[in-house]
Formats: C-alpha cells, sequence, structure tokens
DNA sequence: CGTAACTTGCTAGTCAACAAGCAAGCCTTC
DNA sequence: GAAGGCTTGCTTGTTGACTAGCAAGTTACG
C-alpha cells in the first residue's frame, strides 16, 4: 500500500482482535479519504483498503457509507469544540489584556487550521453539499456558539453589538481556512504555497494584524447604532 | 422538470437545430449542476436532461465527461478575467485618492463573488480535488496576477512589498468568498444568512473595513517592521 | 458452545463511453 | 429544379467497470 496508508491502517501482524481498535482505524481512514477525495469519491472499499481490512468491515461497524460519514463528521466536530473550549477557557482565564489575548487567540487559531487540513476540508465538503449532514450534528452549533460568546464576552462589548462579533468571527475563519483550501487554485496563481514555512508565517502574522485592527474598529467606543454609517473611510464601494 | 430547469433548458417548441446553440445550453446546465453537486455527483445524463437534449448530446459535443468539465471551467474564467480586467482599468482610470478607488474596488468584487455563486462553487470543488484541471487553464493565473499587478501599482506599493499586496489580496477573495460558500455551515450555525440583505450589506461593510484597514496598515511606512503594535494602523477621526 | 468480529459472494443499480442509427438540411449535378 | 449523396445534429442501445448493501459464511475468543 501507499505509504501514506501507514498510520490509519491496523498492522497486519497485530492479530489480536478489537472492535473499538478497529472501529477507530476505519474512522481514522474514512477521515482522511472523505477529507482527501469527498463523500461520492471514496468508496467503502478504499476505506477498508487504507484500514487494512476488508471491504466489508466498514460497513459492518457502520451500517452504510452515510453513518460512517457522519460518524466521521461527528468526531472531527467533537475535537474541535474541544479545541474551541479548551482555547477559550486558557483566554479566559489570561489576565493580559484583550488585544494581547486576542492575537494569541488568533495565532492559535491559525495553527490549529493550518495543522488541521483534513477537518477544514471535510467541513468544505460538507458545505458544497448543502450541509445536509453537519447541520444535524450538535457540536457543529455549540462550538460556533461558544467561541462567539468567548469573542463577546473576552472584548467585553454590549449585547447588541453581537454582529459585529459575528463579522469578525467570520473574518477569523475565512482568513484562516482559505489558504488551506486554495492551495492548489488561489495561492499556486499567486506562486505561493502554505507548505513553505516563511509563507505560513507571514500569513500568520497577516492574520493577525487583520483582526487586531477590526478589534479596533469595534471597540472604538460606545455602542454604535445597529448600521454603522461612519463617513470616514466608510463609503459604500458602489459607484456614487 | 424543475422550475429551475427553465433556464439553462433550451425550449423545446424551438425546434431549429443549432449545434452552437445548444452547446451553450449544455455548458449552462453543466456550469449549474458541476457547481451545485460537484463532478462526481453530476451524470451526463442529468446535465443534458437539464439542457433539454438526450443524454448523449453532452457526449457528443465534448467528448467526455472531463472535456467538458474544462470547457465549463475554462468559459467560467474567462469570465472573470474579463470582469477583473475591467474593474481595473476603472479603477486605474479614476481620479479618486487610492482608498476611495480601493473601497470602491473592494465592494464591487464583494457584490461580484455574492452574485456569481456558481463560479465561486465551482472553483471551491476544484480546489479541493486537488486543482488538477484549472491548473492547466491559462486565464486562471492570469486573472490572478492581473488583480495583483492593479493592486501594486493602484497602492504605489515599491517593488519588493508585492508579498503585502498578495497578502492583502489574498484575504480579500477570502473574505469575500467564505460566506458564499459556508452558508450551509458556519453561517447557519452563527444563525445569519448571506442571502439576507441586511446580513449581506453588513458583510459588505465589514470586509471594505476590514481591507481598508489592511492598506491603511501597509501604507503606513517604508516597509513597516513585522510588529502591529504601532498604533500607526489606528485611523484618527474615532466615530463617535 | 456461542457470540462478536470479521470476510466473501452476490445482486441490483448507476454510470461513462462507444457505436449504430436516424432525420433534417445543404450541396452538387444533371 | 429535383434527385441523390454527404454532413451535421442528435438519439438510443449496449457494454464493461464500479459500487453499496445484504446475506451467508468463517474465524477467533471467552
Amino acid at each position: 500500500m501507499a505509504p501514506a496508508a501507514a498510520q490509519a491502517r491496523l498492522d497486519r501482524l497485530d492479530k489480536e482482535r478489537n472492535g473499538a481498535r478497529t472501529r477507530e482505524a476505519v474512522l481514522d481512514a474514512a477521515l482522511r479519504l472523505f477529507a482527501e477525495r469527498g463523500y461520492e469519491a471514496t468508496s467503502l472499499q478504499d476505506v477498508g483498503a487504507l484500514a487494512g481490512v476488508s471491504r466489508g468491515t466498514p460497513g459492518y461497524f457502520f451500517g452504510s457509507k452515510e453513518e460512517l460519514y457522519r460518524a466521521v463528521l461527528e468526531r472531527g466536530l467533537e475535537r474541535v469544540r474541544a479545541a474551541v473550549r479548551s482555547g477559550k477557557e486558557r483566554a479566559l482565564a489570561s489576565q493580559e489584556p484583550p488585544e494581547v489575548v486576542l492575537a494569541g487567540v488568533v495565532g492559535e487559531y491559525f495553527d490549529f487550521i493550518a495543522d488541521n487540513p483534513d477537518f477544514v476540508r471535510l467541513v468544505e465538503w460538507e458545505a458544497l453539499s448543502g450541509g445536509r449532514q453537519i447541520g444535524t450534528l450538535p457540536p457543529h452549533l455549540e462550538a460556533a456558539q461558544e467561541a462567539l460568546g468567548a469573542i463577546i464576552s473576552e472584548l467585553a462589548l454590549e449585547p447588541g453589538r453581537e454582529a459585529e462579533a459575528r463579522q469578525l468571527l467570520l473574518s477569523l475563519i475565512g482568513l484562516c481556512w482559505f489558504p488551506v483550501v486554495h492551495g492548489p487554485t488561489v495561492l499556486r496563481a499567486l506562486g505561493v504555497d502554505l507548505n513553505d514555512p516563511a509563507f505560513r508565517e507571514e500569513r500568520r502574522r497577516h492574520v493577525i494584524k487583520l483582526v487586531l485592527q477590526g478589534v479596533r474598529g469595534e471597540l472604538g467606543g460606545p455602542s454604535s447604532p445597529p448600521h454603522h454609517s461612519r463617513k470616514d473611510w466608510q463609503h459604500d464601494g458602489r459607484d456614487s
């Protein structure tokens, strides 16, 4: 098999039967393949092969391909939720001023995403497919809401300014995810590569800078009215 | 057929034979389906049905499914390249100060992306699939390089600061594309929807703001140090 | 022995690609 | 000007590859 298979695969020499263990190996293999090729292009045969079991085993443990996919998604989301929660707790416990904390959190998030491309790709496939599976999974909502709550409380935003926190969170996610997904398309067209450590570091700094500048804008003063029609630089771009 | 089919479909009453016309109808249908479901999940039968022709016709005109896909991609990229070029020319011809021009361009780009989700989704599928097709298409590189050149010359960046322009362009694209793709996943988890005009406008303003703040940072001084702790990017004239 | 952990055989379905067919012009030739 | 032939546009039949899911096995372990 391909050397890439080594990690997910059960060692054939390890003959001991172990349901839980095999189950995990199947999940690992499925994550890898679903993330890499997407749901449609992945056969249960492929999953079995990568996991080092027969083509029937994934079906045996998960009943159907769709159930296996849901299990993969759920496990991934659960891991993310845990990461978000721990990051949030560390941030809230910190004594640093909000901007320093935020810079740290953003950097950590950037690294987490860059180091877990499989998860990002999985969610991306899911988004393109209409989010039909992810929408029904509880950890999905929770992780997002938790992150949002953390931003709001960390920045001590008054209620009613949630919209700004939402925009910022959206931007943060987009900025971090984009180069992970678009290596072969946009990054390549621009002649850069996220796997290049120099570029990655440059990107990291850039994202932190943009987000912090965005926060500065939001922290400015007392709660601005729901529609922010500041007139200095913020004219709408339509030909005026 | 579904009402959605009306646009791409040839009118059955229009019996006249017309190769070019049918070809376009097939391309339109294929774009819609590839963008919506992806390559794997789209059959030539589906394409034919949506185009109002038989299942064999796509194959007749394009030889193979892959060739059809490439043709769809190429046409889409060509359109984007044209849009980028025209936007660039309008911007360069403008007499406004750079920041005003940039705000206009960013807003226009945001609108273009939000109004052309099919293209974005197509590129997104392609990215996930490894960019194997798009990488070989000339308009792809051209459009990106052209946009990059426009940013550099508009901001009168010195050579050697291209890296900053690239980061900014990447961020712009990511910020605009993200909500188009992630409606069913992230946006849904946060309880927002890009189809809601109020949210779309809010998002638009937010993106313009972030990018302009980013540019402020870049324009600040001679090759700014990696630290972002200076407050030169905190724009004056606080709101409220 | 019996039950959990697998594997193998089979079935029904889908799909892309190819090939053969057919119909409607259009071009030539007388 | 019409008759016959060629080309283009398109449809339908077929084939071979592949897949998910089920059912009937087989092996190992307690």
